[in-house]
Order: C-alpha cells, then sequence, then structure tokens
DNA sequence: TTGTTATCGATATAATTATATCTATATATA
DNA sequence: TATATATAGATATAATTATATCGATAACAA
C-alpha cells in the first residue's frame, strides 16, 4: 500500500531532522490561532531556505500549499504528526541505569513523540528492583525475555563506551532493529540495524571550536 | 600566527563531529599496546571510507603517515586532543535544572572534554541554594554578573521549549557566545552566536522512521 | 640489491544537499 | 472585471560532502 499517504515515501536523514522542527513551529502559530501559513513564513521562523520548506513539506503532506495563502496548519500538523509516527507507540528498553540512563527513565516529554521505554536493565545488583517513573530495573540476563516477549525493537545505550559495543550486540540479538547509542563510541552492526548515536562529546567539539575560533578572530 | 600547528585550519562541522571518534577509537588502539596504524584500519574500525579519513587527519595533524605504516598513534592522539581543545578548559552555565539538567550537572565525563560548567540557573525558590556535584544552583538574576565576572562563554539550556528562546537571549546578552540547546526548537541568534541543538525529537524521528520502514518490508 | 606491496597524499569524480530561477495560479486590489 | 502580487511547485544550478583513482614512496621479502 504505497499511495500517496503511506508513511514511506523516501526521506533523507538530515530533512527528517527538520522535521520536528516544522512541527513544534507549526503548532506554536496554532495556539496564536493562525490558520494558513506560507513556506517563506516557515522559512523565516525556522532559518531556513524557502525552497527547502516546500519540499521538505512536499515528502510529508500530500495536501499541498495554495498560492498566495499557502499551507492549512491543521492538516499539516497531522500530517508531520502521523508522518513521524506520534500516533503509535514504539517500545524501547534502555540499557545502563547511571544519571544518565535515570534521567532518561524520569522523562515525561517521550509519549509525545511516540516512545515508551518499558523497562530498563543494568548488572548492578544495588540497582535492580527499583522503579524510576513506574519502570522496572532488571538484570541484564532478563533482557532477552523480555525483549522477546514484547516485541521490543528500540534499544537504548545509556552505558560507559567500554561496554556499549556488548551491550549492542546482546540488543540486536534479542531482536532490537534501532540503537539509540549515548556512549562516546562508534556502534558496529549489521546493515539492517539503525544506530542514532547521542554523542556529547560531538557537540562539544562543534562548541569548542567554535569559541576557538571566535575569540582567535577577536585578538 | 595562522601556522601549520594552529588550532585553525578551517574544518566542516560535520568532519568536527566525527574527531571525538577517531580520538576514543586511537585510544582504545593505544591501550592495546599499538603503535602504528593506517587509514584503512581506522575506516574499518569506524566505518568510514578510507579516502575520508586520511582528510579528516589531515586537517588535524601536520604530521603525515607513512607509506607501507600509516601513521604514529601517540603523535595523533596528541593532535587530535589538541585540536579539539582538550587541552585548555572552557566554562560554562546550565540554564533550566529539571531532570536532564541535573542529569548534566552530576555527569563528572566533560572534564575529559575540556569543559566545566561552573554554576546552574533556575527561577523555581524551591531549588536555589542546592548544590550538585558542588556546582550551586542561582536565581537568573545572578546569570549576568556571574558570566561576566567569570567571562563566561557557553550557556548550556535545558529548560522547556516555550523558555528556551528567553533563556538564550539572556545568556547572549550575558556574554555567552555558543549554546548548547537541549530544547526542541529552534532559537533564533545574531549571526556570531553558534547554537549546537541536541535534540532527542530529531533523533526519535530517525529511530521511528527506520522501524516504520524495516517493519513495513517485513509484511 | 631489487622487486613487490601497502599506504599516503593529491587529484578527479560522484553523490548528496541546498539554493536560485522560472512558470502557473489563487487571492487581493484597483 | 482586469491587474498586480505572493506563493506554490517544478526545474536548474550551486555548494558541500563523500568516494574513487592515480602516482610516489617507505617498508618488506626474495
Amino acid at each position: 500500500m504505497l499511495d500517496q499517504n503511506s508513511r514511506l515515501r523516501p526521506i533523507s536523514k538530515i530533512a527528517l531532522q527538520r522535521l520536528p522542527y516544522y512541527l513544534n513551529y507549526l503548532k506554536k502559530k496554532q495556539k496564536e490561532a493562525v490558520k494558513n501559513i506560507s513556506a517563506p513564513m516557515i522559512a523565516n521562523g525556522l532559518s531556513l531556505n524557502e525552497v527547502q520548506v516546500r519540499k521538505d513539506l512536499a515528502i510529508v503532506s500530500a495536501n499541498g500549499g495554495k498560492p498566495k495563502t499557502g499551507y492549512v496548519i491543521d492538516i499539516l500538523i497531522g500530517d508531520l504528526e502521523k508522518f513521524l509516527g506520534y500516533d503509535n507507540v514504539n517500545q524501547a528498553v534502555l540499557v545502563g541505569v547511571g544519571q544518565l540512563g535515570k534521567a532518561l527513565l524520569s522523562y515525561k516529554g517521550f509519549d509525545d513523540y511516540g516512545l515508551e521505554i518499558v523497562a530498563a536493565f543494568d548488572t548492578d545488583q544495588n540497582k535492580l528492583d527499583l522503579t524510576i517513573n513506574d519502570k522496572c530495573i532488571f538484570h541484564m540476563d532478563k533482557l532477552k525475555d523480555l525483549c522477546e516477549r514484547l516485541k521490543i525493537h528500540i534499544g537504548i545505550i545509556t552505558v560507559s563506551a567500554v561496554n556499549a559495543q556488548a551491550v549492542c550486540d546482546q540488543l540486536i540479538e534479542c531482536g532490537v532493529l534501532a540503537v539509540w547509542n549515548f556512549a562516546p563510541v562508534h556502534l558496529k552492526v549489521p546493515e539492517h540495524i539503525l544506530v542514532q548515536d547521542e554523542n556529547m562529546a560531538s557537540s562539544l567539539a562543534v562548541l569548542s571550536r567554535h569559541l576557538a575560533e571566535t575569540i582567535e578572530k577577536t585578538n
């Protein structure tokens, strides 16, 4: 069923990552009771190019805009949410209940993005059988059983860099198809598995470099 | 002093973000007592193209590799750390002491990346005058004074989406030149200010999409 | 010593992503 | 009702990023 409304029209990763920004912006406008919006307006609000905005929206929505008035905000929001899969829930497990793991477990906002962390895993005896935000923490021994029973497809890795690859391998063994990796290492995975890295070291590299450049210039 | 060893040779943002992966990989090899390493070897370890590896390393290091043996690991590590600014410390303030803010404040690993969070700020009376990981939490009133006194150039935003732009404006007003933004909104800033986004919604979009595609294929 | 080979560094090509231009048209205005 | 204009959507171009190819050379083996 690859019809016009299919969620599966091809989109680049980089374009995909822009979509939540559109959605956020449009919802803000919706709250301000704006009914229609043009690509140049969105582009201005998000510091993007207007052609890029049109192309991104064309991928997401079959309901095109009209000359002079633009797009209908309500429809666009619906199409974006559908495209991003916010209407159906993806279940995930989290491995590594350190500071960051706990923070993610506590975070209530994932529901809005269609993600539900169903359980957490760790090897540290002291952490087991606790609950954080109603999510149980189990020993790694129980990973496979739970993942297979609940058909979990997303694994969140918040263990240390040295343990990340081993955990990743286990998750894949358990049937996980997509990994959200917070450890600052490259993970080797089979071709059909997706790894989405959240590497703070990479971000800090960008920040640090910008400062070095800016401060050098002023000298 | 734009000589060969200057940290300021131009580099794209995307290449910059790869550098911490090289560093991590090389350190792992260093621990294994490996002395020399070739671009094809690194490329294989990090699932990159070998030409890309050579080009990235050429930006970072004036100490090129030799045919048949490759690069000297110890030298490469030094050059990478210098390029990434791990030798000097960048001080930052954090605004928004919620779950995520607390987790970042607690994180001990930023030292390794040359980042020091010197203080945190919030408007919630209940959070003030606490300390997390030896970092004081002050009222936003005190932001400007502290930033100007300590010449802070990095601001970390962990407030909600609705408040992020206002906080960002304040940080810039206080002399911050680079913003690390964890709020899922686009921030408008003057041209010379850098915003590095850490948008979980964008990451989740990539994960969710991959699952939708993979599961559709198997049907 | 001399050939063989893995690798570098440079250059060329390809792929991806972003932006500019052009044409048609829906809406607003004179 | 005719005209001007903002905007969509399509197409063309530019910029960026990634990959392939090629000649030179250091290390190794015969």
